[in-house]
RNA sequence: GCCGACUUAGCUCAGUGGUAGAGCACUCGCUUCACACGCGAUAGGUCACAAGUUCGAAUCUUGUAGUCGGCACCA
């Protein structure tokens, strides 16, 4: 090489050349490698330095090679690893530059030294060109200072042992189990697999100092006190590393270190009460029925006291937000296992994030954050809780107001619901949930109450039980069916699928129907006494008065003990509101408890988790309860199309099978009063004037509403046409499919029987419709 | 640059192969004795766009556009 010749770099950083200690190139380079090895003379100063072959360097990129600042460039620090370079810091730590820089640079600052180099290198005549580049900064959150890296002394934990702890974890257990699974345990993984040692020197002025001690020749002794340090170096005289340790490092021993471990996981506890609190997890566990948990029982039982960190973990489930899985959750988990050989726990669910009104996320420059205390003391604490809870699992969401509103309106709801229910208890309690039991007609009648009520002339009906309304097979259905479903979605982490369950029972079925079809039973309306013959008759020796009293005992025993049952199913989601109501139950009482829970004070939180029970779902009385329902929003839609004022009766007349008929002379006295009627005809066909609105319900049932003097014909006819409308579109779509050979022969067969059991359906009620609207001309 | 997520009614969001849902807002009616933070009845969606797989797609595949996030940022 003649002396002459040149290497052209590029660099954003101009007066870090001076801190060069070599010049790197690709080896399989064609322009540079018979370089390597060669030296080269470093303008500016009087060093002389090496040209070395790298990987690290892209030809492609720039001239191809690359000037190697060992001291103030991650990269070039490990280039200079490779090759054995000097590092050379040029740099003070307020960002000048020192005297290694040399003279004419000593003291400057970077940027003036930026521009004196460049200077300099114009003057010589060996700048090729300056042009915009555009590079990411980094720059201090706080002070916005830009950072330049820097050579220093730092603590690292080594990272790998612990990291293939981690990882074997995940490949043969798949734990932890995070929810939603999907992109997160990738994620979690392919960060574990490029996991560098861990950097846990801290350069703040507050945590926990770093236990490293060094003497005056800069020898370190690392103990666990300074008494020790200062015993193992001899006597000498120490001072303290200035770094604390990163915050996650602390953090990541919480997870045992909380169970009371301190190196030795032997720790002497209580034996009687950590064998207790053993039994208590495992039946809770037993008790929720989620599943089949176990709790892994104590390594040598017997040999020593059962610790807390022996009970305890690893635990079920950590819930946190998905920036901190790096932070925090991995780093638990290693730790944990290092160091007391356990899992910390099996699974991880992973919140969303949720964001400010403008769909950003919350941040003090953005100004867009949301105080929770504001919202306690708007929307309350358990609606809060119950909308964040109510957010789909891991979805990030824009916070909205409106949505704890909706919570606040449900809690209110909730009140109001109970305070009913309170206002009618006269004579009635909760009984066990062997009340509800009675559903199946097998077992005798427990009812709360009723023995104290007996003494006010509270009798039984002969025979015992009274038979349960199809309203109450049907709530009693409905709320084992919601409490088995909210089982399975809590168990799978789907609360906001719990959540939209229980809504719609407590306020749609609970509320709007079941309250309302049991009102006047309960309060002693005149639905009670026109809607339970079949009681009264059976029990007609006993006295008419006392046989009232005792049906609307046992209707609001009932009423109180579904509700009671609600009450539970939301107390994980509302457990303010649900406790504060519980309480002012008549009947409740630490009988209710868990049975390990029977001597303490009582409270609904430790009553059992109501598991739902398939032998009092009813599909039956479901179905039956669907035609009521039916029934009653036909009639009320005739009612609000054909304004009718709210205090006008009419008369319902209805042609159907004669199991419908049975069912609606069941239920006459409820049906009359939702669809304020005063008047219910039943027969196989219709026989009633012209004048009257129409409707079909499902199973080939018709009814009609003479509305003589109150009808508008025209506007009759655009109802009825517009339901017929709405029928042909689905029936239009069905007979598409239906016509289909394909479908026929490909779809499964009871797909196929069930389209065109809706298809004949639709049919009929359109045949009906259309021999409606021509009976009106 | 690499990886990933999201796009559904006016708004905020559910819904992973079989007739599109909720809350709020909107329209109409209601001092119905738990609740107007309520009750009753309506209306409102080519499920971002395109192609593919399938008897059948909001749902599965691929591509496009837009929004957002994570990682790497480089001489």
């Amino acid at each position: 090489m003649r002396a002459t010749d040149t290497i052209t770099v590029a660099t954003t950083r101009p007066e870090t050349m001076l801190g060069d200690t070599a010049v790197a190139v690709n080896p399989k380079d064609e322009r540079y490698k018979d370089l390597i090895g060669k030296t080269i003379l470093l303008p500016l100063t009087d060093r002389e330095i090496p040209i070395v072959g790298d990987e690290y360097v892209d030809a492609e990129f720039g001239t191809g090679a690359v000037k190697i600042t060992p001291a103030h460039d991650p990269n070039d620090y490990q280039v200079g690893e490779r090759h054995n370079l000097p590092r050379l810091l040029v740099m003070n730590e307020d960002a000048t530059m020192n005297a290694e820089a040399g003279p004419d640079f000593d003291g400057l600052d970077r940027f003036v030294a930026r521009a004196k180099v460049v200077e300099r290198f114009e003057e010589l005549g060996l700048l090729e060109r300056v042009e915009d580049y555009e590079i990411t900064l980094p720059v201090c959150e706080r002070c916005k200072t830009i950072v330049e890296p820097i050579l220093s002394d730092q603590w690292f934990v080594k990272m790998e042992e612990m990291r293939d702890m981690a990882l074997d974890l995940m490949r043969t257990e798949g734990v932890p189990h995070f929810s939603p699974q999907v992109p997160h345990e990738k994620v979690y993984t392919a960060w574990l697999e490029n996991l560098k040692d861990w950097t846990i020197s801290r350069q703040l002025w507050w945590g926990h100092q770093i236990p490293a001690w060094y003497d005056a020749e800069g020898n370190v002794y690392v103990a666990r006190s300074e008494e020790q340090a200062i015993e193992n170096a001899g006597g000498r005289e120490l001072t303290q590393d200035q770094d604390v340790l990163d915050t996650w490092f602390s953090s990541g021993l919480w997870a045992f270190s909380t169970f009371g471990w301190s190196g030795d996981t032997h720790v002497p506890t209580d034996a009687a009460s950590a064998s207790e609190r053993l039994a208590d997890k495992e039946e809770a566990a037993e008790n929720r029925s989620l599943g089949d948990k176990s709790v892994p029982a104590p390594a040598e039982k017997n040999v020593h006291s059962p610790s807390d960190l022996d009970v305890f973990l690893p635990t079920d489930v950590l819930v946190t937000g998905r920036d901190i899985i790096f932070l925090w959750v991995s780093r638990m988990i290693m730790l944990t296992k290092k160091f007391t050989g356990k899992k910390a726990f099996e699974d991880v669910i992973v919140t969303g994030t949720v964001l400010g009104k403008d769909g950003k996320p919350m941040s003090k420059s953005r100004n867009n954050g949301v105080d929770p205390i504001d919202m306690f003391d708007k929307f309350g604490v358990d609606a809060t809780r119950i909308y964040l809870a109510s957010i789909a699992t891991g979805a990030d969401i824009k916070w909205n107001d409106i949505g704890v509103e909706t919570y606040r309106n449900f809690a209110n709801k909730i009140w109001n619901a109970t305070r009913f229910c309170l206002m009618n208890s006269e004579g009635a309690s909760i009984s066990s949930e062997s009340l509800l039991q009675q559903a199946s007609f097998s077992s005798p009648p427990v009812l709360g109450g009723v023995a104290a009520a007996s003494a006010d002339g509270v009798v039984p009906p002969e025979g015992g039980t009274p038979n349960f309304s199809l309203a109450d097979k049907w709530i009693i259905s409905r709320l084992n069916k919601t409490a088995k479903a909210v089982n399975q979605a809590i168990d799978t982490y789907q609360f906001h699928e719990a959540i939209q369950l229980l809504y719609h029972f407590f306020w749609d079925d609970f509320c709007d129907w079941y309250i309302e079809l049991v009102k006047d039973e309960i309060t002693g309306g005149d639905a009670f006494t026109g809607g339970k013959a079949t009681v009264r008759e059976r029990a007609s020796d006993v006295g008419e008065e006392g046989t009232l009293a005792y049906t609307r005992v046992s209707a609001r025993s009932r009423i109180l003990t579904v509700l009671e049952q609600a009450l539970r199913l939301l107390h994980p989601f509302m457990p303010y509101l649900t406790e504060e109501l519980w309480q002012k139950l008549p009947g409740v009482s630490n009988s209710l408890h868990n049975a390990a829970y029977r001597s303490a004070a009582s409270t609904i939180m430790l009553t059992s988790f109501p598991a739902g029970d398939d032998a009092l779902i009813d599909e039956k009385a479901e179905s039956e309860m669907q035609s009521v329902i039916e029934l009653i929003t036909k009639v009320r839609n005739i009612r609000a199309e054909m304004n009718i004022k709210a205090g006008d009766r009419l008369s319902i007349h209805v042609a159907a099978s004669s199991e419908m008929q049975a069912i609606f002379t069941a239920n006459e006295a409820q049906i009359k009063k939702l669809a304020r009627a005063d008047k219910i005809v039943l027969g196989d066909s219709l026989d009633v004037p012209k004048a009257s609105a129409r409707a079909v319900l499902t199973g080939g049932a018709e009814i009609a509403v003479p509305l003589e003097g109150l009808i508008d014909f025209d506007k009759e006819r655009d109802r009825l046409q517009n339901q017929i409308e709405k029928l042909d579109v689905e029936l239009q779509r069905l007979n598409g499919q239906l016509s289909n050979a394909n479908f026929v022969e490909r779809a499964p067969a009871d797909k196929v029987q069930e389209l065109r059991g809706r298809k004949e359906e639709l049919e009929q009620q359109i045949i009906t419709l259309k021999a409606n609207v021509e009976a009106l001309v």
